[in-house]
Order: C-alpha cells, then structure tokens, then sequence
DNA sequence: ATGTCGTCCGCGGGACGA
C-alpha cells in the first residue's frame, strides 16, 4: 500500500500537475493541503473518491482514496476557530485505516493572535488524536507549520524569532508524538535534508534552503510497516509548482485488504 | 529571505496571505 501528504497550494491552478501526479504515482490514498476551493474537481477519472473539506478562498483540505472511503469528519471535536471553524482537518478511513489530513495554522508572527490559535488548535488536535488513537491504526499527515528542530531548517539563524521553530510550537508537536505516534521523515532524493517546503522566492529550491514542516505521523502498527518514504521534490521543479514536495510512504500491509 | 505565487475584486494592478 501507498500513501502520500502534499500542500498542494490551490488545487484550481495545481489540477493539470496534480493529475499527472496521481496518475505516474498512484498512491492509494493521498492527503491534500490547501485546496483553496469550495468544491474539489472531479478526479474519479483516475480512480479516486473524493473527501474534501472546502472555504473557498483559503485553506481546504481532502483525503483522496482508490481503496474506500469511508466515515468522512469534517474537523474534529473542540476544535478552535478564528473565530469560526476554518477548513483544516477532514479524516477517512480508508482500507480500514483513519487517514488524517492536516492544514496547521501557520501563526503569522509570535505576537500575533494567530499564533496564540495556533498552540490553541496543535492542543485541540492532540486531544482528538488521542481519542482517534484508541480506535485503531491511524495516518495524520499534513503541512504542521512547525519544523521539529534546528536540522529541519536551513539557517536556524535566519529563524530566530519567527513561527514555526519557537519552544512553544515546537512543544505542542512533541505533546501530539509523544501519544505514540512515529514521525516518518522522507528520504531527500538530492542532498541530505529531508526538506519538504521551499520559499518560491530568491532561488530557495535551488539553493535547497527549505524547511521541513510537512509530517506523515503514524501509529505504532503502521509506522513498522513502512518500507519506504520518500521526499518527490521532482514535485517542486519545473513549470507551476507547489512550493511544498510531496511525501510519499510505502507500507507493506496489502492496499485496502481487498476493500476497492 | 521578503527576490514569488496564489487569491479576490473587477478589468488594471493593488491588497492580502503564505
């Protein structure tokens, strides 16, 4: 079986390389980020079903599955808002696992509010995960918007003082593995930083100064699974990327235990 | 790092978010 996580940064302006993606990758299931759109395009041409957790102009996040697709949530209990709920978690179970795909608030500055929502959502977010790890063997996966550690940036310098690297953020992360979920860190096809996210900006991807802030957290029973992970940043290249590579993990458990 | 790219509004390019 294969899965995959990708911020995809609008799905409208992505759909012709996302297509092409899912037809040379063929994950089973896929985990969206940022589809910025009401409703996701129809994609059951490539054999997908669809579970899409749309805004419109901002955030949206889907769970795509050729294996089933079952008991779709939209959010999850006590999840704070700004103030309202915004479209940041949407959950499946697919091929009889919960497959969790993630859009962390991203925090905009220490001082902001935003971050305070932020810590409040990473928070609410460990509490639910708890609860959804007690039912069986699940998948979060997503961009957090945290880099775990200095080695997950590529100047820890440069981040002195911003989101995404301070203690608190960095905290509430460890407080939602520490429930006994394994970070599966993708393998870099180029260099030896696993980094899944480069600035469009000043030649960063071609520089390789990136950041890795998207996770593929497991349970205990799929995390010993894993045959291999992976970091496409053949993705990131080209001609209208995403700013984030994919990551894409191999288990050897059979796809979907024949539910297609 | 602030060098780009995406959205919206609304019809040209500015505002905003990441």
């Amino acid at each position: 079986m294969r899965f995959a996580t990708w911020n995809v940064n609008s799905v409208k302006a992505r759909l012709p390389r996302l297509r092409e993606w899912l037809a040379a990758t063929r994950p089973d299931v896929l985990c969206v980020q940022e589809t910025k759109v009401a409703e996701f395009p129809d994609i059951s041409d490539l054999g997908y079903r669809t579970a899409h957790f749309g805004q419109g102009r901002w955030n949206g996040v889907a769970v795509l599955s050729r294996i089933g697709l079952e008991d779709v949530r939209q959010g999850f209990p006590g999840e704070p808002g700004f103030p309202e709920q915004e479209a940041r978690y949407v959950s499946a179970l697919c091929g009889g696992i919960r497959f969790i795909s993630v859009y962390v608030p991203n925090g905009r500055t220490p001082d902001d509010p935003h971050y305070t929502y932020k810590l409040a959502w990473l928070a609410a977010l460990r509490a639910s995960l708890k609860d959804d790890l007690a039912a069986g063997p699940l998948v979060v996966a997503g961009d957090f918007n945290v880099a775990p550690t200095d080695d997950d940036v590529w100047d820890p310098a440069v981040f002195v003082g911003s989101t995404h690297v301070t203690p608190p953020e960095r905290e509430a992360l460890a407080a939602i593995q520490d429930l006994g979920l394994r970070d599966i860190v993708g393998r870099p096809l180029k260099g030896d930083r696993p980094f899944t996210y480069w600035d469009y900006r000043a030649g960063m991807f071609h520089m390789n100064k990136g950041m890795r802030i998207d996770l593929v957290l497991a349970s205990p029973d799929i995390a010993g699974e894993v045959t291999d992970a992976v970091i496409d940043r053949e993705a990131r290249k080209g001609k209208g990327p995403s700013d984030h590579a994919p990551i894409v993990v191999d288990i050897e458990r059979p796809a979907g235990d024949g539910i297609r």
